[in-house]
DNA sequence: ACGCCTGATGTCAGTAGCTGTCATCCCTGG
DNA sequence: CCAGGGATGACAGCTACTGACATCAGGCGT
């Protein structure tokens, strides 16, 4: 199996990521990456088919847990209920010991538009590939769309604060809090404010 | 004020949208365009900022008219009902007349993933510009972001379904029954599966 | 009426992202 | 030891996009 150095398209990533991060996205060219681990430009796009997705890789084991978390959920559960078994299965993915690397990563994101415009992408796929478990569960539309958008959006602030400085909780808990305040947000909190 | 030719950018806008829909988006070169117009390659890019721009112009009016809604809220309105003003304004960008357009500029968008790409991130600017707004109305975090995105996940569905064959409701209707789905699927559901 | 200024456009050269094609190379299996 | 095949290199080429400079047509002050 291991003809060449293995691991290729991981130490162009390991490249990639360390020289965005010094360099800055735009300033560094796809041969640069790919020489600074003795490989061609060619090969680069090989491995990435553009120069933005060598930092967004393992989408697809991501987008993976939550379908899992989908398919765990109990028989019988409601749309958002089955989002919820979808979002604990996700928080397994981020680790105490992955919070570091994800916030130097999120630093070259937050820098670039076009690579805030790819992963804003990535997050509307996972919220499709959601939408499309929930169906296979019964779940009708518009439903399926509103719940597996709302799951993808508290997701999305959970990541945040995750990332913030001397933010302290672990994600499953940060996702959960999240979950509350959406349900309280669209829920009938309206009442609340009526007598405020 | 009309030295050269006025409405450049329109025409622009125009021969783009005709020639990817009948050459597609990937098969028309920027000079193409340009050239069908009358002008140059670098005109087209002094007007656009890319070539996807061509096919997003307006996003400006748009999200002015979800914040005018924001404004137009009452005084006390629970973050949701703020979002719900801002939804009935955005609906008035929308009559009879453009569906039909709206539908063909679509397609466009529909066969084309990098076009896909920008509309999402147009709706995700949408979406933060939506929060800041709650921001400065009083409303606090995560509940602005979680508000702003649902409204404008509310409104991206209407949308999608706004431009279905056959469809004939208005805009407005169809985000209201949307944004009742909403509700009805974030709402106290949970508490029916801790008893189960 | 003259000329200057200004802003939209044209021209040209260049960079970088990305692709197709073909040769090469070296492990794996027979 | 040979054949096959997947990963890579080498090279040519297209297109999106940019910077620098020239041009040109009207407005405006004198």
């Amino acid at each position: 199996m291991a003809r060449w150095e293995p691991g290729t398209a991981e130490r162009l990533q390991q490249a990639a990521l360390h020289l965005f991060a010094t360099r800055g996205f735009e300033q560094t060219t796809a041969a640069e990456i790919a020489q600074s681990v003795g490989l061609t430009e060619r090969t680069f796009f090989r491995h990435f088919s553009d120069k933005r997705e060598v930092l967004f890789r393992g989408q697809q084991r991501f987008a993976a847990s939550f379908l899992d978390g989908v398919r765990s959920a109990p028989p019988g559960s409601a749309p958002m209920e089955i989002v919820e078994c979808a979002l604990r299965s996700a928080a397994a993915l981020f680790p105490e010991e992955r919070r570091a690397h994800s916030r130097t990563r999120q630093q070259v994101i937050d820098q670039n538009p076009a690579l805030q415009e790819r992963e804003r992408n990535k997050l509307a796929d996972l919220a499709t590939a959601l939408a499309e478990a929930l169906r296979e569960r019964g779940v009708g539309e518009p439903a399926a769309t509103l719940a597996a958008q709302s799951g993808v959006t508290v997701f999305g602030i959970a990541f945040t604060q995750w990332i913030r400085d001397g933010e302290q909780r672990s994600f499953a808990d940060l996702e959960a809090e999240i979950l509350d305040e959406l349900r309280a947000v669209t829920g009938k909190t309206a009442s609340v404010a009526q007598f405020a």
